[in-house]
DNA sequence: CCTTTTGTGTTGCATATGCAACGGAAATCA
DNA sequence: TGATTTCCGTTGCATATGCAACACAAAAGG
């Protein structure tokens, strides 16, 4: 593994971090795509950091419909210390988008003040508590982006993000429509009625997935 | 400050805080009941802590339509490290609901590592992971129920929460009815509607804010 | 105490949205 | 290449939900 280039482990020695990866008893996982993980299995007492590859997080209701709660990039975190509790009545699940490389970190080891080179272990917790950070800004995020009424409310918010993500008014959505109406939590037919709706009344231009912001 | 019940100062000795609060110009702020706090004059590169009392961060939308994104209760975090951005286009306010007295951290303080006496300082921040987890954990949960489609799923979603943190399946509703509607981001006629329509399903049984899930 | 504000339940109406179904395009796969 | 699957746009229909308005209850405030 080349520590090096992951934020979790910046600011530590790639032999310490070895080190302290062994004597947490932490592991790694690889995961194709479309690959599930299985809540119980790895997240009950682990935090979970994207190495490599995405992850989705979504909840299928009694109807069959799909809603993605979270889209894990690379460098993210996830898992019951920072997620869904397990105690919720829907099935949620984790299925691998792109391949991607696992670090699990038991939860206790993290807390525990261990006695021996506390310097990195502390390092690492600051590291831990940056992404922690990150995720919560994206969660807020999301609150904010579900809870607008309308899909039109829905979709000019995610457009104002990418087109802030991406600096300019022009920008191409990274989902197919059909993922992105389960990222909004709507209807796709819906949907793409109200992009029509939008296009129409001159608010927005779009070709595809390649969406301009007007006015 | 009695620094011994506060959660973010656990295993930190009194006099250790004062110094280290005083070391990281930290401040706090007392709240009345109703008073609001704009975002840029101390969010802007702080982590906001409720020592006790209660906020709620809510959004008004052009129609004046009011959302509640978060209510923060005592002992919880928020700002913007760990919150809604600036960006965001919509007016997003946060209002003082029980009076209360906030703690705020400036983040590059927290992010450096400090010279002298580490070790309370990396408690803090293994303390203000704890937090930070608390927060992304009851974030995740919002995230769940706002991605429930109908008002129905929404309170059935929510009411299941109330059962399980009062461990019965007859619990009060700790909000007044429009204030439960801006949390759940629908219409609050509509609510009512959908309320009734559920006790007469024999879902729930519903004595004003009391509440019984049936069967 | 009276006055004012806020909360609550109700209902008629308009419509935004979900749903099902279909055909064609595009992509994947063997 | 051909076959299969996924993706996408469209539309008719039913209805869930927002909206406005009202009356009354409850609470707050002076």
């Amino acid at each position: 593994m080349n520590f090096s280039k992951i934020p979790l482990f910046e600011n530590i020695a790639a032999s310490e971090c070895s080190r302290m990866l062994d004597c947490f008893h932490s592991y790694t996982l690889l995961l194709k795509a479309d690959q599930e993980i299985t809540i119980q299995d790895h997240f009950k007492d682990c935090v979970a950091v994207t190495l490599s590859g995405s992850v989705e997080i979504s909840r299928i209701d009694i109807n069959g419909r799909k809603s993605i709660l979270e889209i894990i990039g690379e460098n993210e975190m996830f898992g019951r210390l920072c997620s869904f509790s397990p105690e919720e009545y829907d099935t949620v699940i984790a299925k691998c988008i792109l391949p991607a490389e696992i670090l699990f970190l038991p939860n206790d080891q993290i807390e525990k003040q261990c006695s021996n080179a506390c310097q990195c272990h502390s390092r690492l917790i600051s590291n831990l508590l940056e992404l922690m950070s990150k995720k919560t800004n994206s969660l807020s995020s999301r609150v904010n982006l579900l809870s607008q009424r309308t899909i039109r409310e829905k979709l000019t918010h995610y457009f104002y993000q990418l087109a802030a993500a991406s600096g300019s008014n022009s920008f191409r959505i990274p989902y197919s429509m059909t993922t992105l109406a389960d990222y909004l939590c709507i209807d796709r037919s819906a949907m793409t009625r109200e992009l029509k709706n939008m296009k129409e009344a001159g608010i927005i231009d779009a070709h595809g997935r390649n969406i301009s912001l007007l006015q």
